[in-house]
DNA sequence: CAGGAACTTTGACCCAGATCAACCTGTGGT
DNA sequence: ACCACAGGTTGATCTGGGTCAAAGTTCCTG
């Protein structure tokens, strides 16, 4: 299955599912060569670490298919999840040795990667690199502070609603279509991934996710696969206001 | 006095106090220059709100000398702060019409604008500008996620001793001084803003600086002036690991 | 197809922090 | 000097979500 995933990685940047959201979105052809010689691919399994905060960071890279976690882990063992990594999310950061968080693989997951020294020579003398990080960073931290709201302040049936929501919105974009009326998708989390997303135990996830079930908020078929009626009431319980948190 | 800081505002960069840290920090003289051109300063009195959310922005800019706080609020008025705006730290996201947050002046706040339009035309141009935004926006990020831990795992004593420290070791890396041993600050923030960020109510945090007073952690002179006699003391209440979380 | 292992649900009980309320303290205005 | 008021403290009580415990589901694996 390792095997499979290797040879059906892209080869060429040109074939390549994020090509136009990724780090190299913004990069001209010539770039893309640049990018190439210093590129290779690595695949994980669900469930693997990628990276241990504190390890040495021999690459950066992007998430080309499956799903990935950022998180932080107290020394007795409380942990939060800090970042979601979906497909065209970039990881690590230009310029330092050490991983800040835990990476791991929730999905079998395929990364783009770039050795880190030749990386970051390149993005100074590339300035569409550096300008679509930049946005890429931008977006991340307006994501953060969106889910500090979720977490200093919403209640245990706003924060499953919220992550709902933004789950739906996400896979919404992905199939172009519009986030309204009903949704179907699957949910790419355990209920305790869920918990530690959400500053939850997973008993209160699990016991929220029935209420929303019971009072026809969500359907369940099997435990990942939810169908949302009408995308606005399910809006309504994440307590956020109409306009979705969609500003530019 | 607000006339007062109009005059005492830096008209030269090379006399800003913020040189060196903020988003002009790598500019070259011409850089600066043209930077210059389009700059100018505005003052706010503690309590004055800068901009609201959705407000269109005409400019982004730099926190010359002052504090300001940036919040996100739900319409029943829950209110969460999402950045805390120090010296140096940048206002406004580049290519975005709109505010995304309310930013609040928490004492008199001098800035230093830049037309937003103009800005982004020279950020295109000038790498140098647009490397220190990325560099500020990663720091920045790395800042949301450590308070993710915060908001989402950490009891409201461990909260308040964290919200603590952080104040502690900025005051002492503005005095070029090491965040050890005894340490003297006063808090920025009233006991509401305190309560706003860390997602508690201010009771919470009356009670809690109440108890580290009974337990020796700090020390408390009027409302607002504290002492640290063992910073290490603060740090194993904030629950942190001994590293103080400096990664590079 | 039995036996696990991982994940999930549900119930009973408890407690940290919210809520409601009273009072204290310092500061600025008239 | 007095008052008003914003900010802060402290007490009493309540409750949302945590903790502990048991059992149900799904999917492997031998």
């Amino acid at each position: 299955m390792l095997a499979d995933d290797l040879k059906t990685a892209p080869r060429d940047c040109g074939d390549c599912p994020i090509r136009h959201k990724a780090v190299c979105a913004r990069c001209e052809p010539d770039e893309l060569t640049q990018l190439d010689k210093i590129k290779y691919y690595r695949t994980f399994e669900a469930g693997q670490t990628v990276l241990w905060a504190g390890d040495h960071m021999g690459f950066v890279g992007s998430v080309v298919t499956g799903i990935a976690t950022l998180t932080q882990t107290m020394e007795d063992g409380r942990t939060q999840m800090v970042g979601l990594l979906l497909p065209s999310d970039f990881v690590g950061r230009p310029g330092r040795e050490h991983a800040s968080y835990n990476v791991v693989a929730t999905s079998d997951l395929v990364m783009c990667c770039f050795r880190r020294k030749p990386f970051e020579g390149l993005m100074a003398e590339t300035p569409h690199i550096a300008q679509r990080l930049l946005e890429m960073t931008l977006d991340e931290l307006d994501a953060a502070r969106e889910w500090m709201l979720v977490l200093g302040r919403k209640t245990a049936r706003e924060k499953i609603a919220s992550l709902l929501s933004v789950i739906a919105r996400r896979n919404a974009s992905l199939s172009l279509s519009k986030a309204e009326g009903t949704m179907v998708f699957d949910l790419p989390l355990t209920r305790e991934a869920m918990s530690d997303y959400l500053g939850l135990t997973l008993e209160t996830v699990s016991r929220q996710i029935s209420a929303l079930k019971k009072d026809g908020i969500i359907q369940l078929e099997g435990k990942r696969h939810v169908t949302v009626p009408d995308f606005d009431l399910l809006l309504d319980e994440a307590g956020d206001d109409g306009d979705g948190g969609m500003l530019s």
